[in-house]
DNA sequence: CGTTTTTGACCGGCGC
DNA sequence: GCGCCGGTCAAAAACG
């Protein structure tokens, strides 16, 4: 995924650049032809690669740099699975009445925001209750707030409505339930609880597949969707809601958060870095849903031309 | 007044 | 069988 990333960023540039000198030739080409301007052109090219060898050259930096960095992502996660581990085999040992299914979903919810029964297959086929391997659709998802923040909403586009709250054994913090509330025939259930490690983490965990569309166009407040095949949670992506297999956007996000939870961890970024990150998280994905779409890209390539045309530089 | 949220009670599964 | 625990229900309260 982050390459994907990369190139997208690198198509962001290319493109531009590409559409740009594109415009200038036809712009050279036609109304030009013939015209006194022969020699400004021919310097105006010359600019025009200058500048396209320092775009590259940037691009390399930033692709070096954003390698460096999904290594050190990765360290790190390979570090917190290895502690979160340690940590629940621990307590299995000391905490004879443990209860599987809820220890290990929550440190597979922590890890990589990826959780679902569907795939898991060793756990879930043993567990004994037949209801939990019916239902396969299971999945979390985790949202940054405010650490004072009571309120244990999550925005992903869906209504709810709140059926329960109960304080859980290993979570000082209440679990609230949630119904779909949309149509009352919907199965989808939702679990919000607070991170016991990082009360500003909103740990969501979704239950069943939603038999409608998504309706409220989605306040998203930057939910990572962590998606194991199921439907729900993608809605709450940052960029696309559609309903196709979110497979670009909606993995990215998933690490976007937890980037910087994890440089926490290790060095010293602060909360202030972070939010800025998150943005240019954002604006990078929505740069790269935006190069992706053949229309906008000539949209754009027509508008810089019709620009430069107008400019007559 | 209808809808949503709150919250204590209840139920069922699980371990001992 | 008993107690613990998570999940759900439903009456009351709050809200728009």
């Amino acid at each position: 995924m982050e390459s994907a990333w990369v190139d997208t960023t690198l198509d962001l540039n290319i493109n531009l650049f590409h559409h740009t000198s594109k415009a200038l030739k036809k712009e050279s080409d036609g109304k030009m032809a013939g015209s006194d301007v022969k020699v400004p052109v021919k310097h105006e090219t010359g600019v025009l690669v200058e500048e396209l060898n320092r775009v590259s050259t940037e691009n390399k930096k930033l692709t070096e740099m954003l390698t460096v960095l999904c290594e050190h992502y990765t360290t790190l996660q390979n570090k917190y699975k290895e502690l979160v581990s340690k940590n629940s085999e621990g307590e299995a040992a000391t905490s004879s009445k443990k209860r599987k299914a809820e220890c290990e979903d929550y440190s597979t919810t922590m890890i990589g925001f990826t959780a679902n029964a569907e795939s898991s297959s060793s756990d879930e086929n043993s567990c004994k209750k037949p209801k939990e391997c019916i239902k396969a659709k299971i999945s979390t998802a985790c949202v940054r707030t405010d650490p004072s923040d009571n309120s244990l909403i999550v925005r992903d586009g869906y209504q709810w409505r709140k059926y329960g709250q109960k304080v859980t054994r290993d979570n000082p913090s209440p679990r609230a339930y949630f119904k779909c509330s949309f149509a009352p025939s919907c199965p989808v259930k939702k679990k919000v609880q607070k991170s016991a490690e990082d009360p500003s983490i909103l740990v969501a965990t979704y239950e069943g597949e939603h038999n409608h569309a998504q309706h409220s166009p989605a306040a998203l407040s930057s939910l990572s969707p962590v998606n194991g095949g199921t439907s729900n949670p993608r809605s709450a992506a940052v960029s696309s809601s559609s309903s196709a297999p979110a497979k670009s956007s909606a993995p990215a996000v998933t690490l976007d958060l937890m980037k910087p939870a994890g440089s926490d961890d290790t060095k010293k970024p602060t909360q202030q870095v972070e939010q800025p990150a998150i943005q240019q998280i954002l604006v990078q994905q929505m740069a790269a849903s935006l190069t992706k779409d053949p229309n906008f890209t000539a949209a754009l390539a027509a508008a810089i031309s019709g620009k430069v045309l107008g400019q007559k530089w």
